[in-house]
DNA sequence: AACTATTAATAATC
DNA sequence: TGATTATTAATAGTT
C-alpha cells in the first residue's frame, strides 16, 4: 500500500533525497496555484524560486520584466532609480543605440534558432545551437503533452457531468410521466421520452453545446507521441 | 448544511464579488505554499501579486531585491536585455519604446524557442513552435555536416598537395645526390637522406605545421550521426 | 467571516 | 525519475 500520509512539520527537511522529492512536487504545485490565481482572479502575478542547488524556475502572468518593473514602481524605491535616471539621461544618446544592437543580437539569435544565417557559426557553436534546440523541442512537446492531457481530462469531466445530468433528468421525465398517467392528465406537453433517452445513452461524442467552446481546437494534432526522454 | 463545493473551470471568474472572494483566499494559500517551499526545500523564493485593483502583495523567503538581482544574473542572455529595460523604463521618454516593445517581443520568442515561458501558448501555438524549432534543428544539423564535411576535405585536399610536395622534394634530394656521386664532389653539405625519406614515406598523420592553422578544432565532436530526415 | 462538503495536493511508498 | 494511494490541506458554495 502506498500513502499512509502524516502531516509533517514545516521546517527544513534534513534528508536530501526526500528534501529534493518534495521541492519537485511542491513547486509544481505552487506553479500551477500561482497561474490559476492569475486567471481566475485577472491578476498580475510573478514567481521566482531557485533550488538548493541553484536551479532557477520562474513564472508570470504577463512577462517578468512587467512584473519587476511594476513593483519596483509600487515599492517606491524612486530615489535610487531617479538619481539613476538623471545619470542616465546625460548619456541617453547611447541608450538607443545600444538598445539597437541589443535588438539586433537578440534577432539574430531567434533567426539562427530558425535555421538561418548559419553559415559564419562555428561547428561547436553550431553544435551548442544544435543541443539548445533539442533542449527547446523537448520542453515544448512536454508543455504540449500536459496540455492535451489537460484538455481530454476536462473533456471527460465534463462528459460524465453531461450523463449524471442526463440521468437526473431522465429520472425526473420518467416520473413526471407517471404522474400524469396517474392522475389521468391528457395533457399537450411532450417530454419527448425517445430523444431524452438518447442523450442518456449516447456517450460516444459528448457535445456540451451549452458551454462557451473552451476546447474547440483539441482534435487537430495529436500526431505525436508523447516524450519519453528526459 | 454547508459546502457544496464543485469543482470550478479555471477561468476569469465573471462576478466581481466572488472574484475578490477567490482572491483574498487562495492568495492566502499560495503565499503560505510559497513560504513553506523556501522553509522546507532550503529554495529561494520571490513571489509578487498584483490584484485586479491594482493592489500589490509580495513575499521573498531572504528579500526580494536579492531575488530579483539573482533572477536577473541568472536569466544569462537576457541579463542585459533586461537591466538594460529596467534602467530605460525609467528614464522613459517615449523615444524609444517602440523599439523596447520589439525587444521584449524578440527576447521572448527566443526564451519560448528555449523552451522556457510556454505555459500561456496554446496547443496550437505550441504546435507551430514544435515546427519551427525541428525545421531550425534540421537546418543546423544540415549546416554542422557540411561544415565537418568541409573540414574533413579541407583536410583531406592538404594532405594530398603534401604528399605530392614531399614526392617532389624527394626527387630533387635523389637527383641532386646523384649529381653530386658523378661529379665527384665531396660537399660537407649533409641532404639528410634518412630524414627525408622517412618525411615522404609517412603519410599517415600529416602535420602541416607550418600553415596557419584554421582547422585547429576539428577532432572533438564528430560524436552525431548526419540526420537523414527532411 | 465562519462553516463544511468536496476537491486538490501531497507524503509515503513502490 | 513516475505511478499510486492514504491522508491532509485547500477551498467553493453556503450561512
Amino acid at each position: 500500500m502506498a500513502g499512509k500520509r502524516e502531516r509533517i512539520a514545516i521546517r527544513r527537511i534534513d534528508n536530501l533525497a526526500a528534501r529534493q522529492v518534495t521541492f519537485s512536487k511542491r513547486r509544481r504545485g505552487l506553479f500551477k496555484k500561482a497561474e490559476e490565481l492569475s486567471i481566475l482572479c485577472d491578476a498580475e502575478v510573478g514567481l521566482v524560486v531557485f533550488s538548493a542547488t541553484g536551479k532557477l524556475f520562474h513564472f508570470a502572468s504577463t512577462s517578468m520584466k512587467q512584473v519587476i518593473d511594476r513593483y519596483d514602481s509600487h515599492s517606491k524605491n524612486l530615489q535610487k532609480s531617479e538619481a539613476l535616471s538623471q545619470l542616465q539621461s546625460h548619456i541617453d544618446d547611447g541608450t538607443c543605440s545600444r538598445l539597437k544592437e541589443e535588438l539586433a543580437e537578440t534577432s539574430l539569435k531567434l533567426r539562427q534558432m530558425r535555421g538561418e544565417e548559419l553559415q559564419r557559426l562555428s561547428v561547436q557553436q553550431l553544435q551548442e545551437l544544435e543541443k539548445t534546440l533539442e533542449s527547446g523541442l523537448g520542453s515544448v512537446l512536454k508543455t504540449k503533452s500536459q496540455k492535451i492531457l489537460d484538455e481530454i481530462s476536462g473533456l471527460e469531466r465534463k462528459r460524465m457531468e453531461l450523463i449524471e445530468e442526463n440521468s437526473r433528468l431522465k429520472e425526473q421525465v420518467t416520473h413526471m410521466a407517471r404522474m400524469e398517467t396517474q392522475l389521468g392528465v391528457d395533457s399537450e406537453i411532450v417530454y419527448g421520452e425517445g430523444q431524452s433517452s438518447e442523450s442518456v445513452t449516447n456517450t460516444s461524442y459528448p457535445r456540451p453545446s451549452t458551454d462557451t467552446d473552451d476546447c474547440s481546437d483539441t482534435s487537430l494534432r495529436l500526431g505525436l507521441p508523447f516524450f519519453s526522454s528526459k
